[in-house]
DNA sequence: TCAGAGGTATGGTTCAATCCTTACCTTTGG
DNA sequence: CCAAAGGTAAGGATTGAACCATACCTCTGA
């Protein structure tokens, strides 16, 4: 079961909710930040400066947490995102890479 | 540009389209199907029995086709459907594989 | 020749994703 | 204490995805 905050364990993740968060231009821009950021890189939601108000951001990173991408953690003031790195390539081999490896000109 | 019958070239070929494409069940199934055959197998889209009308067969087949993922010929009586293996490999290693390796049990 | 199989096109419905505005909560820091 | 920052929740508009029924086209094969 999903913890209080929806993050799914590591065998819960479904391909198919994977890969529908990933078909989001801003969403895969998100991710790929973090895949190409240090492994333990902690950022919130506002500072990937995307293009739409503060409440779709709540709504993508919600899709990104859900899915398993991302683990959101309290730090009193705002809501770290971290990328769950090892645990999708664990489970999904090469699909962060695959993110990674698309141009940066979205 | 995309030929008459909408096949993306290669280098035409969008993660994010592709991505979506992958999303849908149905359409995961047709292509894991199409990646655990024989290399250059043709199928036609009735042939994979999806539980949906002829008209939403034309719909999925026509985003997998766009997407780039298939190839769609016309063989008179009908359109055979074949994987775009060696093309989707060249430009997004290991994306079939992640499709391949989901759980059978949809 | 013509019935049937495989597909497409059109028109329309339903449902979900995306987005916004507004309002509110919690914590930090002055 | 209180203003500002980060984030969530609720409500509502818009868009697109998925689906179906029906009609139609093309080719095969009896």
């Amino acid at each position: 079961m999903p913890d209080a905050d929806g993050h799914p364990e590591p065998e819960e993740m479904q391909l198919g909710a994977l890969l529908a968060a990933l078909a989001d231009p801003l969403r895969r821009r998100v991710i790929a930040e973090l895949v190409r950021a240090e492994p333990l890189t902690e950022r919130t939601c506002v500072s990937f400066g995307l293009p739409v108000s503060k409440a779709s951001l709540t709504h993508h990173f919600r899709v990104l947490r859900e899915a398993g991408l991302i683990r959101q953690v309290d730090r009193g003031n705002s809501r770290a995102a971290q990328l769950r790195r090892d645990e999708i390539e664990a489970r999904f081999p090469g699909l962060l890479a695959l993110v990674a490896a698309e141009d940066r000109a979205l």
